[in-house]
DNA sequence: ATAACTGCAAATCCTTTGCTGTCCG
DNA sequence: CGGACAGCAAAGGATTTGCAGTTAT
């Protein structure tokens, strides 16, 4: 009978791949980014990998994400709001934020043929395709039922998503 | 022969327009912004008025631009960087960003097509085109004798454009 | 007159860092 | 062992704000 609590998270597994020393705070670090679906900012990040194990500190928070970016293991974002949010760097096709005005919530979404067609843009002014940032901004059409009592015009200062 | 030293700069107009009280530093910094071209943050925007009226305050440039943004007059960007940058709105077509990645400098340029796919893209989603940032990043093609020595892929830190 | 504005400095917010002690490889 | 890492609190950089004094309308 195996009795491992072993099992590294996905993350974590990059992380050692790259040679990154493993402490108990950056294994739980790694597992709540591994777990997360959607685009936690720094301390919704402390938040949770707080619950996991209590002796983390936001500052290890802090240098972790940056590390892990540094390393191409997580992508930084930013959606307004004045934080940074992350999210794991996928393989794979990219994908864009669709942020509702209305509440801050984010939907992801897949276009193929946007990239290619930035690509051809960059290389038409002289320039070679590095990276981009494209985010749409909306609000939902027709709300049946509208239960939201969060509608802000103003300055963003929600949470995560 | 006219002795004013009237004529208002096309942002103090809209200021006017708006109703908004036109001091003497409002419109120092309304003719700064009527004269940028490029994207300067509020600390470029703050040199530069200083040069024609010095007793003015950076908390004023500061207040005065968040109120322009309200009021729909100027656009806040973000190339990264830390700083929030600004320019005039413009009335018709909208343009789009390509950030230099090796010396930060900021190319415009246009894609009429390109909104139009966008505001499908959020129907598609079941939403209301709001708006959107796209910002392309890139690295000139085959640079013929490069006088920058200013390449960084790190953390960006660099000035307006 | 009076609400809108300004300056200045103190206060916020997010993020980084210096220092010192700890721990992984 | 030795460098990489963690905690804590202080430092930083951008932006906002409280207060008291001006000023455009």
């Amino acid at each position: 009978m195996k009795a491992q609590p072993a099992e590294e998270s996905r993350i974590a597994q990059l992380c050692i791949e790259r040679g990154l020393k493993m402490t108990g705070q950056r294994r739980v670090i790694a597992r709540v980014l591994s777990d997360a679906d959607d685009h936690p900012d720094v301390e919704e990040l402390y938040r949770r990998a707080s619950v996991l194990d209590s002796r983390i500190s936001v500052a290890t928070v802090y240098r972790t994400v940056r590390l892990l970016e540094e390393k191409g293991i997580l992508e930084r974002r930013d959606f307004g709001g004045g934080r940074a949010r992350y999210e794991a760097t996928e393989s794979g096709r990219h994908h864009y934020h669709l942020i509702d005005v209305d509440n801050g919530k984010v939907i992801e979404f897949e276009d193929p043929a946007h990239e290619e067609f930035m690509r051809r843009v960059a290389e038409r002014l002289g320039f070679e395709f590095v990276s981009m940032r494209l985010e749409l901004f909306g609000k939902k059409l027709r709300s049946p039922a509208s239960t939201d009592k969060t509608t802000r015009h103003d300055r963003e200062k929600e949470k995560h998503s």
